[in-house]
DNA sequence: GGGCTATGATTTACGACGCA
DNA sequence: TTGCGTCGTAAATCATAGCC
């Protein structure tokens, strides 16, 4: 019962914010994506498990930053332009 | 049909993938009691019949197309929660 | 604590495609 | 060739985390 009751509980549990290291790697895929920010599924899954987060939570992220990102992007040219400068010095090693 | 582009352009921000159908209807939220009713009819079947389709629709003041979309979405919701009611038993 | 925004999740509404 | 099914998604909205 109780681990019943506490697995109840685990699965109404407030929601977290990603980890830094999450966000960035989601981040680093959107941006290096621009051009299409649409995973595939096996993508999706990989990311995933990056992560440590399930794929439709994977699935929201790029739903949400899809969106957000095109309703104002210049709000987004600052973070657009960091990621652009850390794939660029990835390419280069 | 199609439609769709390939262009790059990693430095600029033109990133025109998708979309919004002008004609698109703007998403109306349901009420309380809507939405209330449409879960005790998804509760009775998950399928609608024709019949009951109309009789739904006529008594919560939606179109027929909103139920019909109404229980695919619902289906949907459904199939998703229990693929994770499938992947726990941990903790 | 209170307000405010950012962020993750959920809810409507379709387009694309499948099948009978 | 109509018509309803799923799948993936846009866009709006909801809920609340987390900062000042």
């Amino acid at each position: 019962v109780m681990i019943l009751r506490s697995r109840f509980l685990d699965a109404r549990r407030k929601r977290r914010n990603f980890s830094k290291q999450a966000t960035e790697i989601l981040n680093e895929y959107f941006y290096s994506h621009l051009s299409n920010p649409y995973p595939s599924e096996e993508a999706k899954e990989e990311l995933a498990k990056k992560c440590s987060i399930t794929v439709s939570q994977v699935s929201n992220w790029f739903g949400n930053k899809r969106i957000r990102y095109k309703k104002n992007i210049g709000k987004f040219q600052e973070e657009a332009n960091l990621y652009a400068a850390k794939t660029a010095v990835n390419a280069a090693h | 049909k199609e439609e769709k582009q390939q262009q790059l352009d990693p430095n600029n921000p033109a990133a025109n993938w998708i979309h919004a159908r002008s004609t698109r209807k703007k998403r109306c939220p349901y009420t309380k009691y809507q939405t209330l009713e449409l879960e005790k009819e998804f509760l009775y079947n998950m399928y609608l019949t024709r019949d009951r389709r109309y009789e739904v629709a006529r008594i919560l003041s939606l179109t027929e197309r909103q139920v019909k979309i109404w229980f695919q979405n619902r289906r949907m919701k459904m199939k998703k929660m229990n693929r994770e009611r499938s992947g726990k038993d941990h903790l």
